[in-house]
RNA sequence: GGCGACGUAGCUCAGUUGGUUAGAGCACUCGGCUCAUAAUCGAGUUGUCGUCGGUUCGAUUCCGACCGUCGCCA
């Protein structure tokens, strides 16, 4: 049954030049959201640009240009890194734009409203260096521990959320909710941060003006990351077009890294509790790439961060879908995974060459040898109409639990059965005639149940499958789970070799 | 220091409420096939299930201690 499904990304910091890091996050968002578009659901997904903060000033003093010029600058550096992964976003944020102001204004101001923001007087230990607090504990021998140089004590007043009158509602929200938070481990570790009790805290600054004035409060902006929050509700329309907002709120699916979770499932929850609203019905946490091997990690000038490492660098390689195939299959979401060039040529040469590819290439060799070159349609009572079925089933119900490395295994044994289908039959040494069409009916069949089932993963190769066997059209307009059944393919189109669709990389 | 997680084949990992021969993929070996991108298909090897002890008729699965790795907090 069709459902509403509104995925997120975090909204990537204009000040770092996106790294496989953010490609990793954006890609499964994508892959979720292409997934929830086969099955019919009413689907918006969303990314963007974070583009306010001490940093994002400081770094267009340096380059001489306005904050507004870096944040185009790198917003847009963003924008063509999502269009080379061929990501589907359905809109791209800026937190510069005028509807994010209007957002953030009027959330702010309701918990003000409320009674949840107060003016208080914040005192602590102040790194002039960094321009910013830090908390006792943060120092390091009572110095900045980035700086390495005594802090000055500092009082400011500013504007307090009382996030210690959540803590409770909190913990109420993720005990009443199992799935709000995964996977366990990490909702675990909330709860556990919950329980040793809130801290109230500072979100607006007087100290620079690169950010949204507070509306009730001239000479305050607010701090960059109760910013920055508001956006998943700004897309949808909270400020601006509050019918809108009702029809996709709260049912969000956030995918965040492990590192901004106390933003995501304290911070904002508790937020959207003080103004009224309901917490996000998901936040799923994935874990970081670790980067291994010799190929990347390893220069002469010394060892490689995985954020050094642009997406173009590994498109180039192994193509945009390799790139996107290997994150989504060889990642298990959630826990830390090992990542480096050589697990990414192996994957890519097992499952893309050798199985997906291979399969094609010798598919239409042998219906342009023994069928004329013209599809013929599919055996009703084929044995694999059984393990199409079961791959379907699987392959949904893991996209249904955000395991997209279960959900390509459960298609690609589809592959494989069909690849052992043509081994037991071998049509190659028949002479034509109804045998062999129906033997490669099967595999044009399995093919095209394949070409949709992946195309979350590897849409523009499944694109191109779905073309050279003759089919019209798009594997993304087709619908699940109709068009899953077997028996579709409808015989008599051409079928085209081409050239091999995912050559194999020699390591 | 507090809390928690994890430690299963060469590698990456699965193992539901304890039960009889511990699984998958990749890699590897052998065999088949030759339509296919030296691809594919079949068969097969490897594990004291971190260590020690306990509960039990019986523990990878429960309990305790220890070793190791890691996370969050202080």
């Amino acid at each position: 049954m069709p459902g509403r499904f509104y995925v997120t990304t975090p909204i990537y910091y204009v000040n770092d030049a996106p790294h496989i890091g953010h490609a990793y996050t954006t890609v499964i968002a994508d892959a979720l959201a292409r997934w929830h578009r086969l099955v019919g659901d009413d689907t918006y997904f969303l990314t963007g640009t974070d583009e306010h903060g001490l940093k994002v000033a400081q770094s267009a003093t340096e380059a001489g240009i306005t904050p507004q010029e870096q944040a185009d600058r790198n917003a847009g550096r963003f924008a063509e890194a999502w269009e080379l992964l061929g990501i589907s976003n359905d809109d791209f944020i800026r937190t510069t734009e005028p509807r994010h102001h209007a957002a953030v204004q009027a959330m702010l101001q309701q918990i003000h409203d409320n009674g949840d923001i107060e003016l208080d007087t914040y005192e602590g230990p102040y790194c002039v260096s960094c321009e910013a607090y830090y908390a006792e504990g943060e120092l390091v021998d009572g110095m900045c521990p980035i700086h390495n140089k005594p802090v000055e004590r500092l009082r400011e007043e500013n504007y307090f959320f009382r996030l210690s009158r959540y803590e409770q509602r909190l913990i109420d929200w993720i005990e009443s909710d199992p799935e709000a938070i995964q996977p366990v481990g990490k909702r675990n570790e909330v709860l556990g941060f919950l329980r040793q009790g809130l801290d109230d805290v500072s979100i607006t600054r007087t100290s620079l003006d690169w950010g949204v004035p507070v509306p009730w409060a001239e000479g305050h902006v607010f701090y960059v990351w109760y910013d920055a929050l508001i956006n998943y509700a700004t897309a949808i329309g909270y400020g601006t077009d509050d019918e809108r907002f009702r029809t996709w709120w709260p049912a969000v699916h956030h995918i965040i890294g492990k590192e901004i979770i106390r933003f995501h499932c304290v911070y904002w929850p508790a937020m959207l509790m003080a103004a009224g609203l309901e917490p996000p019905k998901h936040v799923l946490v994935h874990g970081w790439l670790l980067l291994g091997g010799e190929k990347l990690s390893k220069t002469v000038h010394g060892q490689a961060k995985l954020t050094d490492i642009a997406p173009a660098r590994l498109v180039e390689d192994f193509g945009v879908d390799g790139f996107r195939h290997h994150f989504l299959h060889d990642q298990p979401f959630g826990p830390d995974g090992d990542f480096s060039y050589e697990a990414m040529v192996a994957r890519y040469n097992s499952d893309l060459a050798n199985n997906l590819g291979n399969l094609l290439s010798r598919v239409a060799t042998v219906v342009a040898k023994k069928c004329d070159g013209i599809g013929p349609a599919p055996d009703p009572d084929s044995p694999l109409a059984a393990v199409a079925a079961d791959a379907y089933a699987d392959t949904a119900a893991a996209w249904d639990r955000i395991q997209p490395s279960v959900a390509l295994d459960a298609t690609w044994r589809l592959i494989k059965e069909t690849n052992a289908h043509l081994e037991s039959n071998e049509p190659w040494k028949m002479e034509p005639g109804p045998e062999v069409e129906r033997i490669m009916g099967d595999a044009l069949e399995a093919l095209r149940i394949v070409t949709i089932l992946a195309s979350p993963a590897v849409p523009a190769s499944c694109q191109e499958i779905w073309r050279r066997i003759g089919l019209p059209g798009s594997p993304e307009d087709q619908r699940l789970p109709d068009a899953g059944a077997w028996g579709q393919y409808p015989g008599g189109l051409a079928v085209e070799k081409g050239d091999p669709l995912f050559p194999r990389i020699k390591a």
